[in-house]
DNA sequence: ACTTCTCTCTACCAATTGGTAGAGGATCGT
DNA sequence: ACGATCCTCTACCAATTGGTAGAGAGAAGT
């Protein structure tokens, strides 16, 4: 089997969640899309939910392992956080869906947000320090946060238009 | 009546509608937060879908306003664009669930999305003749267009800042 | 007094929803 | 040959969904 059903049923979760909302899309549709019966779907998971969290999961792990590459090369400086959010960019445009998720995620009343948090926590706290180091190191100074801003949007405009 | 149930199932409709979402909004969850009954909803529209595209219709032309609004003082140059946009902008912010109602209206398999574009599409037209005539009249020159982009992003962080 | 129109209600319905219970077919180690 | 485990299935259920039918209240016009 080249790829499991659990995660066969995760790609289409991503995908229907990601662009329909979890909201509207049923276990029905996405066992019909697969080709299996509802019920295959929720031996795997216990819950249309618990199938959103593994979801989550998922793509938050590949956002951070996405961020941890380019953060491992450590290279320093603006180049340093231009270079990551270049990839974290590329990473969103080539599958939309995660932005979808994100979306849903942050729905009031979801009860998921914590996860995601939980996720990205260790990420923005490493950015924090990364930041404070830098501006300790005198590579840059509080006052750039203007030019990071810039330097940020130019990326993005960059891949968007890539 | 100080606002008509119409207009109040209109108001609770783009609230839920623009946070909740369109699927994971019920009539009966709309019409217990109005303290009426769903049967009440439905003598006003015809169908769940009715009432998004009232809901679609009210915000377009409330969008559409304040373009036109700003359209007419016609300063000319950049700063017609930035003033714009501005507005724009700050209506979005102002009214965080126009962002959300978009999103829905652009799901795939939205039947509204017609809707949406025949109410924007003058808007569009109208931009795009704008831009032909400023570059024509020597004020504006083609290659300003990432001048443009740069000045809406300024823009887009100054409203956010604000 | 009677009719008409506007509005909100109760009562009900078929379809779909997420989820449970459990049968049966493979494939495995023994 | 034999359970045991893994997997997918059929059958079913209670709750919720959007929507229909029609009663009745109130005001207005005649």
């Amino acid at each position: 089997m080249a790829e499991s059903t659990r995660e066969r049923i995760l790609d289409a979760a991503l995908r229907a969640f990601g662009t329909e909302g979890f909201a509207a899309t049923s276990l029905d549709a996405l066992a019909t899309e697969l080709g299996i019966r509802k019920q295959t779907i929720l031996y795997y998971f216990p819950s249309k939910q618990a199938i959103f969290e593994a979801v989550v999961d998922r793509a938050a792990s590949d956002l951070v392992k996405v961020f941890e590459e380019q953060a491992a090369r450590g290279i320093g400086g603006l180049d340093q956080v231009e270079a990551i959010v270049k990839r974290v960019f590329r990473l969103a445009v080539r599958r939309p869906q995660l932005l979808g998720l994100i979306r849903e995620v942050t729905r009031p009343g979801s009860l998921s947000i914590d996860r995601l948090s939980a996720h990205t926590a260790p990420i923005f706290d490493r950015a924090r320090d990364f930041l404070q180091r830098e501006m300790d190191a005198g590579r840059m100074r509080p006052s750039d946060s203007e030019m990071l801003l810039l330097s940020l949007y130019s990326t993005v405009v960059g891949v968007a238009t890539e």
